[in-house]
RNA sequence: GGUGCGGUGGCGAAGUGGCUAACGCUGUGGACUGCAAAUCCGCCAUUCGUCGGUUCAAAUCCGACCCGCACCUCCA
């Protein structure tokens, strides 16, 4: 069974462990969303393809993965933006959601299997509020609710902080309220022309860690496997939430902790405070999705991860290589069948490399997700099949233990890309299609003829006026024995 | 001040005790081509921040130091 040979990173722990879920077939996994007042970032985008990608090999390795990914919707920002933009905070936020959606779409982020918001879960966060106030937990001031940090023993174990370490750096102001600096609004009283809901406690709302404890707790369970999300949340969020659902619970939440690095800008944090960030559909107008998939996975996903534009175009040259080698392996499958022309032994040379490319591939992943290795499994694999190609060479057709082999190497291609969220087909069928106008493609084949009559002429001037400026209209001419072959760029 | 992460070729980035330090980009030599493009075959780090130490053997372990970043406040 590969499943067994999975490691991950657990900040918990601070070292790479088994991975050993809860139930054996079915991985429970949470990762915090965003809070929805603004288009996200590409610091943003990172969590949400690196997780998704995590996801993604669990099904492979055949867990059932049960992914909750939650939207703050009710949040001081949201309220701030939209007082400025004069609407009502939840329209704001629900607005933001679909566009949120929108950007996750294009980057090929699977739908998680729900997900919650807060303005919807606030019965269940009032009750959980209310049992860590009758557990003796929480405490109440004047209509806000804090957690008495110095109650939870454990406290700091995730951020491996303790409470002493806290206090003597503290930059916060203390609120004379807070019996300890450290303890954190678990319900906050309702201020002028703010939303609000009605509590034990008057009207108010949820403080910012509550949300993620009680609808983890609602669609996990107090215990589950994976909690996911970004180096920045270990202190305080999650620690605050390890607090909250463990003290209510007494149980351990999640059994592994994973987060991911920074995007960073010459060597800064990429931060809405900062306000160096760039927001994704900003990107997406120069790079495609796929690239930008690609660039957030060409890196380990714990590593820090600077931006620049040229990164990017790193990014779109590795991908069209991938994409190259699949597209000739599809025209080499398209072609005419007929006897087998290779000697045996490279045959069985060929399937061997493959399965050495997909054990390096899961091996890749095994160690902590390490995509990076895993990409690089892939241009194994596209050399492998360019390889393959180059000896069927200028063959009209193919046998069939040939057309077998490239078959199974098809599959292989479409599977581990998938790991990674890569659709090469997807992106071949655009390419091809992107002016979706038979005219286009009419006129074209047209040129092309053109060019053939005066290269036949051995007018090179000609030909080459017309590949040249073809190429200025994004249309790429290869000349190959068998004859031309074109694409849109 | 406390806590944590990291420094590998021109660039990006794997590798954490032992074969020739992956892979990609760039550059470069060759094959193919009318020329290109794509593809294939080569080459490009005697060296892994610095200095010590452990070891038969270290980029990989230990110690010190230098540098960068992050968290301790909303942030993925």
């Amino acid at each position: 069974m590969i499943k067994e040979g999975l490691r991950v990173f657990n900040t918990l722990s601070g070292q790479k462990e088994q991975f050993l879920p809860l139930e054996a077939a079915r991985v429970k996994m949470y990762t915090c969303g965003p809070t929805t007042y603004n288009f996200i970032h590409l610091g943003n985008a990172r969590p949400l393809v690196v997780f998704d990608t995590v996801r993604r090999y669990l099904e492979y390795l055949g867990y059932e993965v049960i992914y909750i990914q939650n939207f703050t919707d009710v949040d001081d920002k949201i309220i701030k933006r939209a007082r400025e933009e004069k609407m009502p905070s939840l329209e704001l936020a629900a607005k933001y959601i679909r566009e949120y959606f929108a950007d996750a779409d294009a980057l090929n982020v699977k739908r998680a299997t729900v997900h919650p918001k807060v303005s919807e879960h606030m019965g269940d966060i009032i009750n959980f509020v209310d049992g860590l106030v009758k557990k003796g937990y929480a405490y109440v001031v004047d209509g806000d609710v804090y957690f008495e940090v110095n109650k939870f023993k454990e406290y700091g174990k995730l951020s491996k902080r303790t409470l002493d370490d806290l206090q003597a750096g503290a930059r916060v102001e203390v609120d004379s309220r807070k019996r300890q600096p450290g303890d954190f609004a678990l319900w906050k009283a309702a201020k002028e022309g703010e939303p609000s809901w009605n509590s034990p406690w008057g009207q108010g709302r949820p403080g910012w860690h509550i949300e993620c404890s009680t609808m983890s707790t609602k669609y996990l369970g107090s215990s589950f496997d994976i909690h996911a999300g970004g180096l920045d949340l270990i202190f305080p969020h999650h620690e605050n939430e390890i607090a909250q659902s463990e003290a209510l619970h007494a149980a351990p939440m999640a059994k592994y902790w994973l987060h991911n690095g920074f995007i960073t800008i010459n060597e800064e944090k990429m931060s809405k405070s900062l306000g160096n960030f760039f927001l994704l559909r900003d990107i997406l107008q120069q790079y495609s999705p796929q690239v930008i998939r690609f660039y957030l996975l060409s890196t380990h996903y714990r590593s820090p991860l600077d931006f620049d534009d040229q990164k990017l175009q790193v990014a779109e040259k590795g991908l069209e290589r991938l994409l190259t080698a699949f597209r000739l392996l599809e025209e080499t499958k398209g072609k005419q069948r007929g006897e087998d022309s290779l000697f045996s032994e490279d045959l069985q040379g060929f399937g061997e490399e493959l399965s050495k490319i997909k054990q390096q591939f899961r091996e890749a992943m095994n160690d902590d997700f390490n995509t990076a290795l895993a990409l690089a499994a892939l241009f194994d694999l596209a050399r492998a099949v360019n390889g393959f190609n180059t000896s069927l060479g200028g063959r009209a057709a193919v046998g069939s233990q040939e057309m077998l082999l490239l078959q199974k190497t098809e599959e292989m291609y479409l599977e581990l890309a998938g790991i990674l969220g890569l659709e090469l087909a997807e992106k071949n069928q655009n390419q091809n299609q992107k002016e979706d106008s038979g005219l286009a493609n009419s006129l074209i084949e047209l040129l092309i003829r053109v060019r053939q009559e005066a290269r036949n002429r051995k007018d090179y001037q000609t030909s080459d006026l017309i590949r040249d400026d073809l190429k200025g209209l994004g249309i790429v001419l290869e000349d190959t024995p068998q004859g031309v072959r074109w694409r849109f760029v």
